[in-house]
DNA sequence: GTATGATTCATACGACCGTATGAATTCAAA
DNA sequence: TTTGAATTCATACGGTCGTATGAATCATAC
């Protein structure tokens, strides 16, 4: 009879705990795109989100286990979201190979929208994972294979389908290259451009559908005889 | 008379000092692209290098100044030799804009064979490029400033001449999303592959000429209509 | 109201950081 | 062999790091 109840005031209670918990995680995805994880101590962060020492050890342990907090909170679900839209355009083609467009638009739009949505943080995460790619912080490396490889073996799979001219290493490398491209072009939306030119900015379809068609050009180069 | 032997002994003397100054840059980036720059502390650069704590002090002031004299070393000559590979492309043109394939080459060609050459550090420099274009670190900042931004001033010129139905804004997008995609490429020469695909490993010439092919139909790639 | 569990807080610890300093050492030049 | 500059060395300083701990506070359940 009070079971029902006392979800509700749990809930409510919670709340509170619970908000301090994601205001960490906000501030330190923040301050951690922007100067690095080894730049950002803890002090900083709980500074920052007006938090206390402590909650730090509380909520996440250690700086690692926040590190990790703070990927999977959108790894997760842009990983599954990745996954389920390859799904669809692979059933969407029956038992011919999808258009190589759609496989790159799968795997490329989930970050896209998710770096030009402020309610999920705008770029800041891209910005964080531009710099998961390239550095070697064992955390991140971690994190990185235990959420990201899978979706690269699942995109390869599909884009050698797609590719069948190509040899796996070959599409293993232009897809690598073009997420590294990916990620530092999405850099350039915050950054003030060089003088003279215009500040960088499109709408999110514009700016998946100016990618596709880049990255599908690359993708189609023959090639050249070695 | 003495003069002969007084060079032999100098050059045998000052041997020592300047072997030591070496000794730690090289050190100093290997390490900064193993683990990035703030994860490591002079004092890890200098039990490497069998030096004393005080040599950083001593030939670099700072560990800040440590920071730019690794990259100076290489960025002073890869700049010189881009630029001086654009002057030969456009001389060798005439008055006719030259081929976009042969300015392509000419600004990845160099950091490629600098990748692929363990003389100048193999891919060690390459990996610390990578993080310079997603690192926010101030020293790093300022030195790609003075250093790099000349170069994408001037190709981003010649590229709009070649391809003159792209926006300026376009070609810098497309070069800026080319030069990540570059580097991370590199990135994949000294890592282990993922399981089932053999290591990733061609020559320099080879791999200068898919990525040419790469970045030539990448950008090409007719601008989708908005 | 009071007991209880969840959360926040102030504070402390040892380790490591970057930097500075001055003495010791090295070594070419006289 | 002495001199003087260049280089190396041992050592110290104040500051910040990540982590841990135990008391204080809070909101709920009885």
């Amino acid at each position: 009879m009070n079971s029902k109840k006392r979800t509700a005031i749990t809930a409510q209670a919670k709340k509170a705990p619970a908000e301090t918990r994601e205001r960490v995680l906000d501030v330190a995805e923040r301050l951690f795109a922007e100067r690095g994880l080894d730049a950002v101590s803890i002090r900083d962060i709980i500074a920052a989100a007006e938090a206390n020492l402590g909650a730090i050890n509380y909520h996440f342990g250690t700086k690692d286990g926040l590190i990790e907090a703070v990927f999977e909170r959108r790894l997760v679900p842009s990983t599954q979201e990745r996954l389920r839209a390859l799904e669809a355009v692979e059933r969407a083609a029956g038992d011919r190979p999808p258009k190589l467009e759609a496989v790159l638009e799968a795997i490329f739009r989930p970050v896209v929208e998710e770096a030009m949505d402020p309610k999920r943080g705008g770029i800041t995460f891209g910005k964080l994972m531009a710099r998961c790619f390239v550095d070697p912080n064992p955390v991140m490396e971690r994190v990185m294979r235990s959420h990201f490889t899978p979706v690269v073996k699942r995109f390869d799979a599909a884009l050698s389908r797609v590719m069948p001219n190509l040899s796996p290493e070959d599409v293993f490398w232009r897809m690598h290259l073009l997420m590294g491209g990916l990620h530092q072009s999405l850099l350039l939306l915050d950054r003030k451009p060089p003088p003279g030119l215009p500040r960088f900015q499109v709408d999110a379809e514009t700016y998946i559908r100016r990618f596709v068609a880049f990255a599908a050009a690359a993708f189609r180069a023959p090639l050249p005889k070695d």
